[in-house]
DNA sequence: CCGCCACCTTACGA
DNA sequence: ATCGTAAGGTGGC
């Protein structure tokens, strides 16, 4: 594969504080980023993209490749008619512009949650520069459905293995190929679930050619996009007239009809993929913390149920507003074992700083309107039922003393 | 609706 | 060593 046209390295003023690439490409939300020597790079929409980073800028690079018209037996690079012809004007400043989300201000965001919530406070500092990324709804989907029940670790080997096998390969870093996320119709056939079991994707490989199937063939075309926020579009969609009339919860929704997709991997595609800022992922990890953190109580039951995943988005979407997913991520990096260090050595220091009162969520404050929600009232009803234990941690003594039962929504 | 439990695979600690 | 458990859950009773 030859290369085809290279573009010098440009820069974005950007502080680490806004974003932190060693963070943000880490802690979850994509899977394909491979860092080599100090830069990072992914194979995205028909071309090799490059970024390295200094205390002042992020600085990228864009390579193509020397053939951009597809290659003989290869899946299409990216779905309906995205042009990645000559690439005479480079978009790829558009392309990060959207990707990360640079129309929002990072520090006023982590300022504005750290008014409202004090353990965002005292949590956040060491977890500055991470933001939530726009991705491909696609490949946010796939990315999703293999997270389940599933470590960082082997998500990105089986997302790369998608790549590998089905995807159109764009180019070298080194020795090392690059290749785009296959589109739906790659991975479609009828041997690809059989094949993905060989591949070590256990019963994730059923939910994948399933919905594959379901997106290319029954779905109307451009289906997935167009349950993109329209406050919030791709960064190449200008003329698309079915992009944008949902709402997150109908996107929700709509995403739910899909194989291997329940309400926590649609909040994953709806908030990296679609652009819904409100979206609140409520993962295990999410649930440890609003128990830990958030005084939602300890259960009886194995799993907890479709009433309180929502009661916790809901609680989360009322302390930070718009974007609730945005400061979800932070706490979610923050409570991630592979960043443990960090929380590790801040938690040393937030002893001396942070009193034991402080630790108490104070009454948010609130900043959106909720919207009224009336086929919701059963749920709620139901949920004002369940009584449970509620801790209380003291951050200081390491102790746990129990109060009186209570609800665990306080609507 | 709620609550179980099986589901693939891998890595890690007891 | 062998086993249990957890890993960014979902689908079917």
């Amino acid at each position: 594969m030859a290369i085809g046209r290279v573009s010098e390295w440009r820069k974005l003023p950007l502080s680490l504080t806004e974003l932190c690439i060693d963070t943000t490409l880490r802690c979850g939300q994509s899977f394909r980023w491979r860092k080599i020597e100090d830069e990072w790079h992914l194979a995205l929409y028909g071309r090799i993209l490059s970024l390295k980073q200094d205390p002042e800028y992020l600085h990228y690079k864009t390579t193509w490749p020397a053939s951009t018209g597809g290659f003989p037996g290869s899946p299409e690079v990216k779905r309906e008619g995205s042009a990645e012809e000559s690439p005479s004007n480079d978009d790829t400043e558009q392309l990060l512009n959207h990707y990360f989300s640079l129309k929002h201000n990072a520090a006023e965001l982590y300022e504005l949650w750290s008014l409202n919530d004090l353990n965002f406070r005292k949590k956040a500092p060491k977890f500055t520069g991470i933001r939530i990324m726009s991705q491909d709804a696609w490949e946010t989907l796939i990315g999703f459905i293999c997270s389940s029940n599933n470590n960082i670790s082997r998500i990105s080997q089986m997302v790369h293995k998608l790549c590998k096998y089905y995807g159109p390969l764009i180019g070298h870093v080194g020795e090392e190929p690059f290749h785009d996320f296959p589109g739906p119709q790659a991975l479609m056939g009828k041997g690809v679930e059989s094949h993905l079991r060989e591949l070590g994707f256990g019963y994730r490989a059923k939910y994948i050619a399933e919905t594959a199937r379901l997106v290319s063939e029954e779905k109307p075309r451009g289906w997935l996009e167009s349950l993109t926020n329209p406050d919030n579009p791709g960064f190449d969609a200008e003329e698309d007239p079915a992009r944008g009339r949902a709402t997150y919860k109908e996107a929700h929704e709509q995403l739910l009809s899909l194989s291997g997709v329940g309400p926590k991997v649609a909040d994953c595609v709806c908030l990296m993929g679609l652009g819904w800022g409100e979206a609140v992922p409520v993962d295990t990890h999410v649930w440890q913390i609003a128990q830990r953190d958030y005084k939602f109580g300890k259960v009886k039951t194995k799993t907890f149920s479709k009433a309180m995943y929502d009661s916790v988005g809901d609680h989360f979407r009322k302390i930070w507003g718009d974007q609730a997913g945005w400061a979800q991520s932070v706490l979610f990096t923050a409570n991630l074992k592979s960043f443990s260090d960090r929380s590790i050595a801040k938690a040393e220091v937030d002893d001396v700083k942070v009193k034991v009162e402080d630790t108490v969520p104070e009454t948010p404050v609130v900043l959106t309107t909720p919207k009224p929600r009336s086929s919701k009232k059963r749920q709620v009803a139901a949920l004002e039922t369940v009584k449970v234990e509620v801790e209380e941690v003291d951050t200081t003594s390491g102790t746990v003393r129990r109060s009186k039962r209570r609800k665990v929504q306080s609507t």
